[in-house]
DNA sequence: AACACGCTGTGGAACGTTCCAAGCCGTCGT
DNA sequence: ACGACGGCTTGGAACGTTCCACAGCGTGTT
């Protein structure tokens, strides 16, 4: 029942060790004959490399870890759909991990892929603050996604916030809308960037006064929080911009709760465009991220960095765009 | 910029290697000066032990391998919050890999956690034939999470898809319904279990003639096209049991797209409670599976094996349960 | 005074790979 | 006939840990 090692198919092939390690590496200065002997012995034993005595003395282990902040939310997936498809292309394997949406798991799901000697670090949507990720992760690549970053050690790559934010609130301007409220995600990544995007774009449309920030967070349960808050204080906006899809959704619960209409009484617009806003039933109107190709370009910058040896920062952003469906309309007069 | 050793570590201590090893087991044969002494030397340093190093000699990773069939499922979010629950609580780690719902993909992502000698490995929805894991993965203990298998290598954990399927039935035709067609799944994990249960319960109440089956998958896709077909036959059921919220998600599109109401031109019922069918805007009628509790119960079993030694298999079966929500109404006379 | 014991600490042998320098053979050119 | 060379193959030294047997030393027991 034990694992059959490099030295078990040595002998039943009988060659020695170093042999089968080139077989089984696809050198070319193999002999047909040995290759095949070799090949036949490890199949018979079901033999498997151990990546970890390889990755000990290769000081590499060809495997990219990344942290996904929460793994329920759709636009995750996304990206985590083309961060493993950019990885195995370039012979890597993707390892995820959750981050539960906590720091602190954060971290130590850090540590165990630093401990694996992951070749390279990718935070999906982090809860951490930039400067933790820097003192946990100094030794490898690191990049991270949907934050904004100047860190000169790391790389990002995210879309502008600021600018789709912008949009929103220009969109719903354009429909007539005045009352906009907000419901932000703290500090999540990329909240703050949405937040400043709203309140830029309120007041360039002279709408300064109107500028309204209730608490929620990149969860259902934040978007339905901060949307039965603005309900219950009694002055409801005739517009509301949710920091994500799927705090969205949660905000959509809390106005069908309470008995009223989408877009009739209030208009609703997530961020992220995941799978969840495409569904006709919720036709929510929303801001596209370019998820899969965030992911690629993720393990390009790790990449670059091993195999190129670059070592001056990236950061990248992507721009977003304004996806217009059935829950942003015309406010009631 | 290399990382340090357990060497460097007992250089600057001025210890022995061995000593720092203890130190960082957190051995109490250690004095308490030598232990903050290795402490401080490691936290200056930056220290970091290797895991690979650790799993060569200790012949166990502490890490437990999870290969997702798809990333995009929610309900499969749930099971994994409830795997990384329970590892973490019994001292393991749990990586996760996504299987992109491909066989194939799969087997290549069982391979990267089987050569970094995974502990125990989960397979959380998977294309593969049970027949096909059993191979790939005989030297660790293995539990498959939501398919049907008496084998004898493995443990098993799934709902009683059957009854599950049968508890739809009854409640579609408690309502009235007769016409009740079925978008099934092929053979991936659950499937068939579903499919007989659905059969079996319309024949139980002499609908045999009305049991109609046509071809979708775990998938939004999937649903979408089941519906599709059944809509385009110009035979439109009074009732659909799709096969998981996922597919259910695409019929409903469907059905919007043609311009048919839920439930009153036709009931739709799916199979998993996520976190979709929550959102009153989808309201959608289905069956709750123990999601976290099944991801608890497979990293218990797999701790059974590894840590009592158990060898004789287990499989088990928990019990759905119907919940009833919006989707599902009595139909048009 | 001798000895046993408990508490700390140590050196060296594993673990399963890869990599490197070197070795073995047969062939080819001179 | 001899050296060089090229194609294949090999043994041994790493890699960074853990584990084991053992050593030193102070204390308490007989």
């Amino acid at each position: 029942m034990k694992q059959p090692t490099i030295v078990d198919v040595a002998e039943r092939a009988g060659v020695s060790k170093s042999l089968v390690s080139l077989v089984m590496r696809d050198s070319n200065r193999v002999s047909q004959k040995s290759r095949s002997a070799v090949l036949e012995a490890a199949r018979e034993l079901g033999y498997r490399p151990n990546a970890a005595a390889r990755s000990l003395v290769r000081q590499r282990s060809g495997v990219f870890g990344c942290i996904v902040s929460d793994l329920h939310n759709p636009f995750f997936a996304d990206v985590a759909d083309g961060i493993e498809e950019a990885s195995a292309t370039n012979g890597y394997r993707a390892l995820l991990s959750s981050g539960f949406l906590d720091a602190k798991r954060e971290a130590s799901a850090i540590d165990t892929l630093l401990q694996l000697r992951a070749d390279g670090l990718i935070m999906l949507g982090t809860m951490m603050t930039i400067t933790r990720i820097k003192e946990s992760a100094s030794h490898i690549p690191v990049v991270v996604i949907g934050r904004k970053t100047s860190a000169r050690t790391m790389d990002s790559v995210r879309n502008d916030d600021d600018a789709g934010a912008q949009a929103v609130v220009d969109h719903l301007f354009g429909l007539g809308h005045m009352r906009i409220a907000h419901v932000h995600a703290g500090s999540a990544g990329g909240a703050r960037g949405r937040r400043r995007g709203y309140e830029t774009a309120m007041e360039r449309h002279g709408l300064g006064d109107h500028i309204r920030s209730v608490k929620g967070a990149f969860t259902e349960g934040g978007g339905f929080a901060g949307m039965q808050s603005l309900i219950d204080s009694g002055d409801l906006p005739t517009a509301v911009f949710v920091a994500n899809d799927f705090a969205a959704l949660g905000a959509l619960d809390a106005i069908d709760e309470a008995g009223l209409q989408v877009p009739e009484d209030i208009s609703v617009v997530g961020y992220d465009d995941s799978a969840l806003s495409h569904i006709r039933r919720i036709a929510l109107t929303t801001v596209a991220q370019p998820s899969v190709e965030m992911g690629r370009t993720a393990v390009r910058l790790l990449i670059e960095r091993i195999r190129e040896g670059r070592s001056d920062p990236r950061h990248i952003v992507l721009p977003p765009q304004l996806v217009v469906r059935g829950t942003s309309a015309t406010p009631r007069v």
